[in-house]
DNA sequence: TCTGGGGTCCTAGGACCC
DNA sequence: TCTGGGGTCCTAGGACCC
């Protein structure tokens, strides 16, 4: 037996440290009889990391204003809530999703910044590319986290898998100032625990034999693919953590919660269901945009308005990715979070808003009422196709549609150049009178039909 | 958890066809 | 007119993610 390994095996419940790595030759270890033996793992081990950045937003700030540093800082100012909250201020119990004021009551010596997306995307994309010098298998999983294989890299750099992540992390602090925290394991569910376990700038290596006892210390909660819906069926069913889930049999775990219940019974077991997916997103099924605005308002106009702005901004990203839309959807959300809405195909699919107008000006007069005031607008466009092969429909108006690509071109173009919305509809800027526009698109009219928004499911545990 | 904004995938059930 | 069985496609709604 060997003391040092027992010490390590302890280390989860115990808050040692933990950090051996996954290839090392260790002697075998005596059964756990808590927790029972290991899990068998069937399918070829890869190293898998999950790198998370921490508080990546107020990191960025921090980053770039060094006088922030060691203040308790807090971005989404623009919004009123907090949108992410630096280690000093959570240590104070400020989080995200409170509203500003109340974290002001607590903390008056709050640091309080707008959001600046467009430099955290660019500290995103410098983080990514750093991984990217360890393998070019990086999965961007969102703006500050990533998935990556460096299967068979240790010959490379003549080192262990643990020690390539602790170069990378390093390296990503050295180059950018700010703190990652990374998990290694055999399967993303299993490098994602580890990269949670600690915070901040924490590395958990998660080695195959070792998963049985992580596991018999996370809850169900904790589990990438657990909702409140699936904790609790599974909380019913007597299970408490992520080793009883995985100590059940398979079909049970598929009759419960069917293929994503057993995707992650086989990713929890290390048997890895999911691969890191380096390709670039080039594609969309929906593409939504949504606004709230504060306070809530019954002005018909005003809400007309931000509906449209939303709309031309999801037509945009459409040109963007050369998608069209067929389908085009509009909500309105009241000030009680009750949301209604209501969907229509167009006859011809498109990627230019002023074919759509029509057909979003008939929607929303369906659906909005008088005095009531709505807080929230969204729209939502699918049924996306590629746009780049021009196909004309027989009986369409041909000249039109080409001369209606020529102009959004070339808005698109100047709107680019000088700033977004330099040019834009006037129906998005709340005149009292919209122009009508008179294009041919228009929604069949047996084809719209009503959106039902569920309420968010209520947990309550007996 | 006092509620912002943007997505994806899965399943059941019905329509439709042979 | 009655009848069987099977496949595909689409849609609505649920659940989850950051």
């Amino acid at each position: 037996m060997n003391d040092k390994t027992t010490n390590e095996r302890q280390s989860f419940s115990g808050r040692t440290d933990f950090t051996s790595a996954i290839p090392c030759a260790r002697p075998e270890l005596p059964l756990n009889t808590k927790h029972g033996p290991p899990l068998s793992i069937s399918s070829f081990p890869q190293a898998i990391v999950h790198v998370d950045a921490d508080a990546f937003f107020t990191s960025v700030e921090q980053s770039l204003k060094p006088h922030l540093r060691g203040l308790p800082v807090v971005t989404g100012q623009e919004r009123g809530i907090i949108a992410c909250a630096s280690y000093e201020a959570k240590a104070l119990g400020i989080k995200r999703g409170i509203p500003l004021w109340e974290a002001r009551k607590t903390c008056p010596a709050l640091v309080v910044l707008p959001s600046d997306y467009e430099t955290y995307s660019l500290f995103s994309k410098r983080m990514f590319n750093i991984m990217r010098r360890y393998t070019p298998a990086v999965e961007e999983y969102s703006i500050d986290e990533a998935f990556l294989d460096i299967t068979g890299m240790r010959r490379m750099f003549r080192s262990s898998y643990s020690d390539i992540v602790r170069k990378l992390l390093a390296d990503v602090n050295a180059e950018l100032g700010i703190t990652v925290s990374a998990g290694l394991s055999i399967s993303k569910s299993l490098a994602k625990l580890g990269s949670k376990f600690r915070k901040p700038a924490g590395f958990t290596p998660l080695p195959g034999r070792d998963i049985h006892l992580f596991l018999a210390n996370t809850p169900l909660e904790k589990v990438w693919g657990f909702g409140p819906n699936s904790v609790s069926l599974l909380e019913k069913h007597g299970l408490k953590t992520a080793l009883d889930f995985v100590r059940m049999p398979e079909e049970r775990a598929d009759r419960l919660l069917h293929k994503p219940g057993r995707e992650i019974w086989h990713e929890l077991r290390g048997n890895s269901i999911w691969k890191v997916c380096a390709e670039e997103k080039t594609s969309y099924t929906t593409i939504t945009r949504s606004r709230t605005f504060t306070p809530a308002s019954t002005d018909r106009h005003l809400v007309y308005a931000e509906l449209v702005k939303n709309a031309e901004q999801a037509f945009a990203k459409a040109r963007r990715y050369k998608l069209r839309a067929k389908t085009i959807s509009i909500a309105l959300r009241k000030n009680d979070f009750h949301t209604i809405g209501l969907e229509a195909k167009l006859s011809r699919a498109t990627s230019a808003i002023i074919e759509a107008m029509p057909s979003i000006k008939s929607l929303f007069d369906r659906l909005y009422s008088e005095q009531t005031p709505y807080r929230t607008t969204f729209v939502t466009i699918s049924g996306l196709m590629d746009d780049t092969s021009r196909q004309m429909e027989l009986f369409d108006q041909n000249v039109k549609i080409e001369n209606i690509r020529q102009l959004t071109a070339t808005i698109d173009m100047i709107n680019d150049r000088f700033g977004k919305r330099s040019i834009c509809l006037a129906s998005s800027l709340q005149l009292p009178e919209n122009t009508r526009a008179g294009y041919p698109a228009r929604i069949k009219e047996e084809k719209i039909r009503k959106l039902r928004f569920s309420i968010p499911t209520l947990n309550i545990k007996v």
